[in-house]
DNA sequence: TCGCACATGGGTTCCTTCAG
DNA sequence: CTGAAGGAACCCATGTGCGA
């Protein structure tokens, strides 16, 4: 029996979501990601986790989000979990699986009738959760996501629906070579993973071909039943190696072959006999080029930046001091800045120190935080610059502090999945040509902390 | 309500120890 | 030599209380 929801994620409820949660944390602690995914849906819910009416108030009973998105794909692997689990009174749950909204069910030893009635309390089950499904029950041979399943032959081939030409990266596109170099391989794979044998395989590559034709590869495919075979002898798991990678974005444009460039630096500046050989080295560094962004999202992306500083602006200019005493504002009058790269400089005698740090909050907040570790001693370990302030005021030398503002920057991810702010501070550390710099080396490898705080992977911390 | 000081929490890396 | 485990350190972000 083959049944499909119908628009599963826009009829999930948030009753139904909360329910979900409530039962899949029973199980197995949600990992980090999908966590954070759901309860950003969350926030458009009434219900919290155990029940409680939530906060936020939403505007409809369903979500405004489509299910092509990472949201709504997690959100129905939740949801569809949950309701096969609910399912399983009905039927064993070994004999039916979901797809986010496909799913199949196998009826054992059921007359036509028998299973008739089965379809019908499966969809009253659905009704109960308030969804709707299409089903087709007493057939013996499906069509499911890109494979079709025939019981009678034991067989199962590719599927694809009518008028649906498959279409690929072509040859000659902008992409990593390694890339366009595994499509017809992978391609190859694939059909034969979904062919029973080689002659189905036969019958169904001709589209492919042709497809790959078109798209200006010269590859034919070939049947490739591998991972049968490999499948019987399982190999012995090597033991995993710390793999430092190195990604650079790859364009045709460029003609130095960076990667070459690349590893003669590692191989100059890391020779054997390095102290730090043994981490930066051919076996454990590698390199794997990443793809441009797309020049369409590249431009939105552009504009909607331009776009919402233009709308921010008055705002900003409402507030940017809130200093009681207009004159001791650490910043002249600028202290409710945000997102900033800034430098303390402290001055004793004729030396200079200075210490670099962001702030992805109002510099305010942040410099109430350094001047708390100024004057208790236990904070004294909170920064390196409290360090030094506390050194100083150990030795009774007199000094000045100064404050000024590097970079204006933001915590919005760049498309490496770096946070620009965090990035920005390194690149001020690097730079600084201040001999007498207060920061420690071991910043430079510090993970971004902002990533989490985005709305979406705040809600994980609620 | 605002501004401020302070306490606490949290994610991450570093460092040490120990077993295999 | 390697990886796991546990604690310490670091650098903030967030929550709370209090006086003006």
């Amino acid at each position: 029996m083959i049944f499909d929801i119908v628009d599963f994620y826009p009829s999930i409820t948030k009753e139904l979501l909360s329910k979900s949660l409530i039962w899949a944390r029973q199980y197995t602690p949600i990992q980090d990601t999908v966590y954070a995914t759901i309860m950003h849906a969350r926030k458009s819910l009434l219900y919290d986790l155990e029940g409680r009416p939530w906060v936020k108030k939403a505007t409809t009973d369903a979500f405004d989000v489509t299910m092509g998105g990472f949201d709504g794909a997690e959100v129905c692997e939740l949801v569809g979990l949950y309701i096969l689990h609910k399912l399983g009174d009905l039927i064993d749950s070994h004999d039916i699986g979901l797809y986010r909204d496909d799913g199949l069910a196998v009826l054992r030893d059921h007359s036509g009738s028998q299973a008739d009635r089965m379809r019908k309390r499966i969809v009253a089950a659905f009704h109960t959760f308030g969804l709707k499904i299409t089903t087709q029950a007493n057939i013996k041979t499906v069509n499911y996501l890109d494979a079709t399943l025939d019981l009678r032959t034991g067989t199962h081939r590719p599927f694809r629906k009518p008028n649906d030409q498959p279409t690929y990266v072509h040859c000659l596109s902008n992409h990593p070579p390694e890339v366009t170099k595994r499509i017809p391989e992978s391609i190859g794979n694939r059909i034969s993973t979904l062919s029973s044998n080689e002659e189905i395989f036969d019958n169904a590559a001709p589209i492919y071909n042709d497809a790959l034709r078109d798209s200006g590869y010269t590859d034919h495919l070939v049947y490739n039943n591998s991972t049968e075979s490999s499948k019987k002898q399982p190999r012995k798991k090597p033991r995993t190696r710390n793999i430092i990678w190195f990604n650079p974005p790859y364009s045709r444009n460029v003609k130095s072959n960076v990667g070459k460039l690349f590893f003669r630096l590692l191989a100059k500046h890391f020779p054997k006999g390095n102290k730090l050989h043994k981490i930066f080295n051919k076996n454990n560094v590698k390199l794997s080029y990443s793809c441009m962004g797309n020049m369409r999202s590249i431009i939105n992306s552009h504009n909607n930046r331009l776009l919402s500083q233009n709308k921010l602006r008055p705002q900003l200019a409402q507030r940017i001091c809130n200093c009681r005493v207009k004159l001791n504002c650490p910043l002249n009058r600028n202290c409710l800045v945000s997102s900033v790269i800034y430098r303390a400089d402290v001055t004793t005698g004729d030396e200079t120190k200075s210490y670099i740090g962001l702030s992805s909050g109002p510099f305010k907040q942040r410099y109430s935080n350094h001047s708390k570790s100024f004057r208790h001693e236990r904070y004294e370990k909170e920064t390196e610059l409290s360090k030094h302030i506390w050194d100083l005021k150990r030795k009774g030398a007199p000094f000045v502090i100064e404050w000024s503002v590097l970079k204006h920057s933001n915590t919005s991810m760049r498309r490496s999945g770096q946070c620009n702010l965090c990035i920005d501070e390194k690149l001020c550390i690097l730079l600084s040509k201040n001999p007498h710099l207060l920061n420690k080396r071991s910043e430079f490898i510090s993970k971004c902390r902002h990533n989490r705080l985005k709305p979406m992977n705040r809600a994980r911390k609620k």
